[in-house]
DNA sequence: CCTTGTTAGTTACAAAAACAACTAATACGT
DNA sequence: ACGTATTAGTTGTTTTTGTAACTAACAAGG
């Protein structure tokens, strides 16, 4: 087959980034798919207008390394849920600031801390020091 | 907007998973789809049959925790590019034993090259132990 | 002003993924 | 052998994503 040393799926860290990244993204997922009916995307945008306050679409995209048209649909999604509002900036008619609702908000707190509380429980597996490793690793090749 | 802690998507563990591993899948992205016009699971049909020798769609499948469906249709799209043959197992005749053809073993022959490669340039900004913990602590999230 | 260029955001269309339903072959219990 | 249940793999349909083209608003140079 062929001959030799032990390099395998298993060992390619593409994969293995690839494979951890997708258990952990279905385990948060219930969280806001199946109590909020929410897209991935869809919780990012929230997440970042909680955390960070009102801002553009724009900002949101720049902040989270998203491309536009996903934040787009996203906002629009989340508008349609009574999540958010569009509000039209007065000095530049092309941008709107987008503001959580009172259960955008609600959403919001319940999420965070639902978040937290599941990265406590990923994180539970490892020491301090190897914890805050694969964080700094993880950032690092994803800075790439 | 709300008090308090650090906790911020960049701390956020399954983030942190997901932007590296999407990162580091469109790095070696360009080798497979570029160069093979592969997809993913496309690859990983093809390196699991070079890697590990002939086997059915099944074993494929168990072996990557991949999705049947997405399975078949790789294996159609590699059949396609007669990068492998299929053949009908005698006793057991839903089963079809996937076997790589001189061009599917050669686009392996390259692409573990390629692989073994990237995985050693992703691997270059760490030290050997903080690089094996990183994997460690990977597979571990993926076992979950 | 008026042309040209750029930017924020949306929409339309193509590619890919997810999910469900299906076919054909085998296994099993009686 | 016969009916039912499983299994391997495929196909069809719906969501979601990716890409490109578009609209509306602003900016800058003349």
């Amino acid at each position: 087959m062929h001959n030799d040393d032990s390099f395998d799926l298993q060992g390619f860290l593409p994969y293995l980034l690839a494979q951890a990244a997708e258990t952990a993204s279905a385990g948060f997922q219930r969280h806001y798919k199946d109590r909020y009916g929410m897209l991935r995307t869809e919780w990012r945008v929230l997440f970042h207008l909680g955390r960070y306050g009102p801002m553009t679409a724009k900002d949101i995209g720049a902040r989270a390394r998203v491309h536009k048209t996903k934040i787009s649909r996203a906002v629009a999604a989340l508008e349609t849920k009574r999540f958010l509002t569009r509000n039209v900036v007065t000095r530049d008619r092309r941008q709107a600031k987008l503001d959580l609702t009172k259960n955008g908000q609600a959403a919001f707190d319940d999420l965070y801390k639902a978040a937290q509380a599941f990265d406590a429980q990923l994180m539970a597996g490892f020491s301090r020091q190897e914890g805050a490793a694969l964080k700094r690793c993880l950032a690092a090749l994803a800075a790439q």
